[in-house]
DNA sequence: CGAGGATTTCCACTATAATGGAATTTGGTC
DNA sequence: GACCAAATTCCATTATAGTGGAAATCCTCG
């Protein structure tokens, strides 16, 4: 087998390395400010240190896989969901159907998935939310004047916004007031599906 | 956000982050052994020593992310098809087609992947085989005993074994001795796709 | 079986990942 | 602006990732 030259190839493949790695670690970064987590938190749930974390994020510090494994999973992402590179800004971003890494969070009876760029200091975001049968999203208060838009692509849906209610089937739509405790319940014995938007200020 | 305590937590994920780890470790091990490369030889293509290599396939260390994705590169590999895992043992196991971390050897006239499964010391191989037009997959000789059996999926492929000729057309099948220096050509003008097994001793 | 080359492992050393706790910064409230 | 609590960064220390070269092991061939 040629191999070639050792100086060449090392000097390459390590400037591509690094860049690799501190991508990863600055995405680490987004995916946790995203969930709203402190280092702390992510501490406690990952087992990896706050100080390590805080090096991390800011490419001081270069991790081990087994602690990429620990982060990863923290985050509840495979390490290949993690790496897998979101990289330059492209005229057109796609989220694939199939991709895990815009899990914004997830329960047993409900998941949040981001449809836009989960870049943050944005006044708008866009999700798409899957409810059990029987599983609500309950929210307190967002910053005064949030409102939310949805539409109901599958199942029927019970709405409630402070102290109003409404009833959504297949196909309606409906915005209100998220400034105040509001709630998302599924309403029928199938799975909903909601595409969800919401407006800050 | 409710965060479960520490000394739980850290154990049980520290434990799973490190199986991971090992397994993605081991694994480099049979990728490299398996394209026939030498610690020295995948030292010079990732740019890590050979030392490091060889305690991290032995799990006696534990890569930094920036060294993984060295390895991976040297391997044609993705950080996230090293890393995805092929696990425990199952009753079935599959190789998605768009899997490319099976892939055995590839330059720009033949791509070869592995389509059994790539534990070492058996004696039989499966492989899928894809020629550029022009292209051709030379091989020195095995081991003696050596038997290829080929079928052509796609194109027109001219199969030569030591001073034998002959010329396969899109559904013709062959086997040929392996134990001398062979080739198969793809004589057509549109990529040649063939499915190879080899058989040794 | 012994010699010689290739491959792998061991060893001493250096660089840095990882930790815990203290110091600093940040953001909100009076 | 001063104060407080939460979050982040800094710092000293420890553990270990990573390196180069020497020793050991493995093959192959006569």
């Amino acid at each position: 087998m040629p191999v070639k030259k050792k100086t060449e190839l090392s000097e390459r493949s390590t400037a591509s390395a690094e860049d690799v790695s501190r991508h990863v670690c600055t995405r680490i970064h987004d995916l946790r400010r995203q969930r709203g987590w402190s280092l702390d938190v992510l501490s406690q749930l990952s087992g990896v240190s706050r100080s390590m974390l805080s090096q991390i994020e800011r490419n001081q510090a270069n991790p081990t896989l087994a602690v990429t494994v620990k982060i990863a999973s923290a985050l509840g992402l495979s390490v290949a969901e993690l790496v897998e590179q979101a990289p330059t800004v492209h005229n057109i971003e796609v989220i694939r159907a199939e991709d895990r890494s815009h899990i914004f969070r997830s329960d047993e009876n409900c998941s949040i998935r981001t449809l836009s760029p989960l870049h943050l200091e944005k006044d708008v975001e866009f999700y798409e939310v899957l409810i059990n049968p029987g599983g609500s999203l309950r929210s307190a208060a967002h910053f005064e004047g949030t409102r939310e838009f949805l539409t109901v692509q599958k199942g029927k849906v019970t709405v409630v916004s402070d102290t109003e209610t409404t009833e959504l089937n297949r196909g309606d739509s409906a915005s209100y007031r998220a400034d105040v405790t509001h709630e998302i319940a599924n309403s029928s014995r199938t799975d909903a599906l909601v595409f969800l938007v919401v407006i800050y200020q």
